[in-house]
DNA sequence: ATGGGTCCT
DNA sequence: AGGACCC
């Protein structure tokens, strides 16, 4: 018979990642009360803050009074804090690729094969290490400081299952704590750790200790930890969901489990709820997906108001400058280049008070929807060489933002700005220019005088201008015909996926939908103007 | 809330 | 394009 719980997964999660990447960097910050700012909010802190009694997300005008002497760094540019997980994404292939990487400061390992390749050459485990989950009334227990033989009597009936997982936990659990010495010992970045059969209950486990601990879960005890958590601790029953089964009374995981499968599909829909309904009980078969790198690159902005258009094209390019930056970077790295480019934004006038602004139980905060609009832009826009790459951007940009506003004098109040680029694919070699045409194809034009529709006023200050780009559309459509061609049939690197294996038991992997046929666009020709007007504005974004 | 990301509908 | 989820 097959081994019901075949897999060992390990899940890795940094301590404080902010806080500790910013430690690392500077260590005499680590005894000391440290606390990670973005806009008002220390969004996270170290060990010894949390002592003094600061939290994630808590108010910076909360901080003089819990802890006056907590040092603060600026967290707002993440560059640092990628880079980091970058290193330990990269320090963890190195133990095994099966890799899946959640957020910046987690990590998915299946490890299943390490364990295996272990027990083959006769290194068979005689105790876990680490903590070991044994149930509400037995408390967690470090494995070191016990005095027992390798399978405690009191609890030998309960986690002994036949499939061999026991076996296979205790060597990953050795497994978990070499990857976390090695994390330390070579990036200086600790960090906690769960270890079990699957990864939902990997995940659930490392949360029990913390920080630089690990616990492992045996299949015997997953249903009672389970019980009675709430379904809001379950990965995947977010704030939405967890309203809907309140809405049914359902709170816990055990009233999870006395709703009908087809009940929870019909509250929350087939694919959360089919997955909850197995989650409840523990069954997770899901697998650790290799992270390969990010499918869109996205910078953001959040204030307090943004109301004038000229506001706007400011805050997109100082949104713009780093996002570019970074698509250099990954191109010089991978060689690959995105093709579109969205706009999105949060608009407290076209949400004022309606449905769509929720208020969190918790906080009373509001979740105000944002709004986008995307578009495809021709593959090698994105070119380093592309020096007016930044000028149409800022051109797509404020399109698409007229879009979303489109009446002239139509009242905005922005909060927030987020410009992404997605679809990357590969673009020449990495860093080179594709000979064969020559990259200046790709991107330059000849300057094309625009012609201001009849009933519209010829703009006689520089941010009137920029909204007038929205207007130039239909003078510059001949040339883009004209050049249309050359970009009629892009390569396709969309190439269909090897198919995947598939083990009897194991949850088949969603079908891959089809990419829509590619169609580039031109970008919009700027005049000499507006690209004069930009490089005001961009004057004043860096003084 | 922040400033990112993912996948599903 | 939006919604829900994750950190």
């Amino acid at each position: 018979m097959a081994a019901m719980h075949p897999r060992t997964i390990v899940h890795i999660d940094l301590d404080c990642f902010y806080a500790q990447v910013e430690m690392v960097a500077d260590p005499k910050l680590k005894d000391k009360p440290l606390g990670i700012q973005q806009k008002n909010i220390i969004v996270t802190c170290n060990y010894p803050a949390r002592a003094r009694g600061v939290h994630k997300l808590m108010y910076i005008n909360k901080v003089p009074k819990v802890c006056p002497d907590l040092i603060i760094r600026d967290g707002s540019n993440l560059k640092r804090y990628r880079e980091a997980s970058e290193k330990i994404l990269d320090h963890l292939r190195g133990w095994t690729p099966e890799v899946e990487r959640l957020g910046m400061d987690e990590f998915f390992l299946d490890v299943t094969h390490m364990v295996a390749d272990e027990q083959e050459k006769m290194e068979k485990k005689l105790d876990f290490v680490g903590h070991v989950y044994r149930g509400e009334t037995l408390t967690l227990i470090e494995t070191q400081t016990r005095n027992e033989s390798h399978v405690p009597s009191c609890t030998a009936k309960v986690h002994h299952c036949r499939c061999g997982c026991y076996q296979r936990l205790m060597t990953g659990s050795h497994i978990a704590q070499r990857i976390r010495t090695s994390l330390y010992q070579t990036l200086g970045y600790t960090a906690s750790a769960g270890i079990s059969v699957g990864k939902m209950i990997a995940k659930l486990s490392g949360e029990l200790k913390k920080p630089n601990q690990q616990t492992t879960m045996l299949p015997a005890y997953i249903d009672g930890f389970l019980a009675p958590l709430r379904v809001r601790k379950i990965p995947g029953c977010g704030y939405s969901t967890s309203k809907k089964l309140a809405s049914l009374g359902i709170e816990t995981v055990t009233q999870l489990r006395n709703l009908s499968k087809q009940k929870l599909i019909k509250a929350v829909g087939a694919q959360i709820g089919g997955r909850l309904h197995d989650l409840a009980f523990g069954l997770d078969t899901s697998h650790v997906v290799a992270t390969v790198r990010e499918k869109q690159m996205s910078e953001e902005d959040s204030f307090k108001s943004c109301t004038a258009i000229d506001d706007v094209a400011l805050r997109i390019l100082s949104i713009l400058r780093p996002l570019l930056e970074r698509v250099r970077m990954r191109f010089q790295k991978h060689g690959d280049l995105p093709s579109t480019l969205r706009l999105t934004i949060r608009d407290r006038l076209s949400h004022q008070k309606t449905e769509q602004s929720k208020i969190n139980t918790s906080g009373g905060a509001y979740f105000t929807t944002r709004t986008s609009r995307q578009t495809t832009i021709p593959l090698g826009f994105f070119h380093p060489e592309n020096k007016k790459q930044e000028g149409y951007c800022v051109d797509h940009l404020m399109k698409l933002f007229f879009k979303m506003i489109p009446r002239k004098n139509q009242r905005f109040h922005l909060t927030l700005i987020n410009v992404a680029v997605a679809r990357f694919q590969a673009f020449g070699g990495a860093g080179k220019l594709g000979k064969q045409h020559g990259i200046d194809s790709f991107f330059i034009q000849s300057p094309t005088k625009t012609a201001p529709s009849s009933e519209d006023n010829i703009p006689t200050t520089r941010m009137a201008h920029l909204e007038h780009v929205k207007h130039t559309t239909d003078a510059t459509r001949i040339s883009q015909t004209a050049r249309k061609r050359k970009f009629k049939t892009p390569p396709s690197f969309f190439r269909p996926r090897p198919p995947v294996q598939c083990t009897s038991g194991e949850r088949a992997p969603q079908p891959e939908r089809r990419q829509p046929a590619e169609q580039p666009v031109e970008p919009e020709p700027v005049t000499a103007e507006e690209i004069d007007a930009l490089y005001i504005t961009a004057a004043r974004v860096t003084p």
